[in-house]
DNA sequence: CGCCAGGCGGGAC
DNA sequence: GTCCCGCATGGC
């Protein structure tokens, strides 16, 4: 059993787990179990101490970004009435350090899906072309490789209920497993040259393009926009009521600067809140 | 049952 | 460039 200490009062290993950016971990009762790098992690939170019967500390605290100065982010982002609410509901949540393939692949299966369906595609699929980790507690799947996904037959992709994903993911599969070094290639590019690259992936519009870069590439200005980002946007803040993507992308991105990113996940995380008209 | 979901591709204009 | 539509499937 390792322990160390997270920064005090800035990081919440349930918001950050369960806030709908990542669609694999499982919890179970007060541990959580998943994948960090190559180890199966269970890992729970006491206070500022973070507990894991596995795995080394260096690549969770990387996975988490420990490092990052929360607080600063958050001062940075706190400019306006709105935001200031969803920061004190929310205060704790980081952006986790993605896999870039892992990361692509399960937005791409994201679209028009709501989480708790996500969380079944992404699990049927990992337990068909996933490799499994015979764990203490059970068999636990890796998420499937893009070789895997590439080399398979799509009949047997379809039985993941991904609908009409399934064309995507194979062919964006099969783009990614003949470039060993894309995730490095994406990496060195500027925000954009990159946002270019990833579009010109099938089934990657600007939404996925950006939730990719934001939490795969650690690019903390993007501002991914869903339905209900918009409806924040449109509800909370100025009302153009059908404005484009770009548009709303580049007003969160004006309003909440270098971070907007980090922005857009607190005010997603509270979106109930935002939506439900007690703000 | 009907409506919605961390949108996208393909066309029209 | 923007607007519009169809879309497979499951959750609620």
């Amino acid at each position: 059993m390792h322990q160390f200490a997270v920064p005090s009062g800035l990081f919440s290993l349930d918001l950050t787990l369960s806030c709908g950016q990542v669609f694999r971990w499982e919890r179970q009762g007060d541990w959580w179990q998943g994948i960090v790098g190559n180890d199966v992690i269970c890992i729970r939170q006491k206070g500022d101490l973070l507990l894991s019967a596995s795995g080394r500390e260096e690549p969770i605290r990387s996975y988490f970004q420990l490092d990052l100065d929360l607080d600063g982010i958050l001062r940075s982002i706190d400019r306006d009435p709105v935001i200031h609410g969803a920061i004190g509901r929310c205060r704790g949540l980081r952006i986790i350090r993605q896999d870039p393939w892992e990361c692509l692949a399960s937005y791409i299966i994201a679209t028009y899906a709501n989480i708790p369906g996500i969380k079944k595609k992404i699990r049927l699929l990992s337990e068909s072309f996933g490799e499994p980790l015979e764990t203490e507690t059970g068999t636990y799947y890796r998420f499937p490789s893009p070789e895997a996904i590439a080399s398979s037959d799509l009949c047997d992709i379809r039985k993941c209920s991904l609908g009409y994903r399934s064309e995507y993911l194979c062919e964006t599969a099969g783009v990614i497993a003949e470039e060993p070094g894309w995730a490095d290639r994406i990496a060195a590019l500027p925000c954009g040259e990159a946002r270019k690259e990833l579009m010109a992936l099938k089934g990657v519009g600007p939404k996925v393009a950006d939730c990719v870069l934001l939490f795969a590439f650690a690019r903390y200005e993007v501002f991914p926009v869903d339905v209900w980002i918009a409806r924040i946007m449109q509800q909370c803040y100025s009302p153009p009521a059908s404005a484009g993507y770009n548009r709303i992308a580049g007003e969160g991105r004006a309003r909440f600067g270098e971070y907007a990113g980090y922005a857009q996940e607190y005010l997603f995380c509270d979106r109930q809140h935002l939506t439900s008209g007690s703000s």
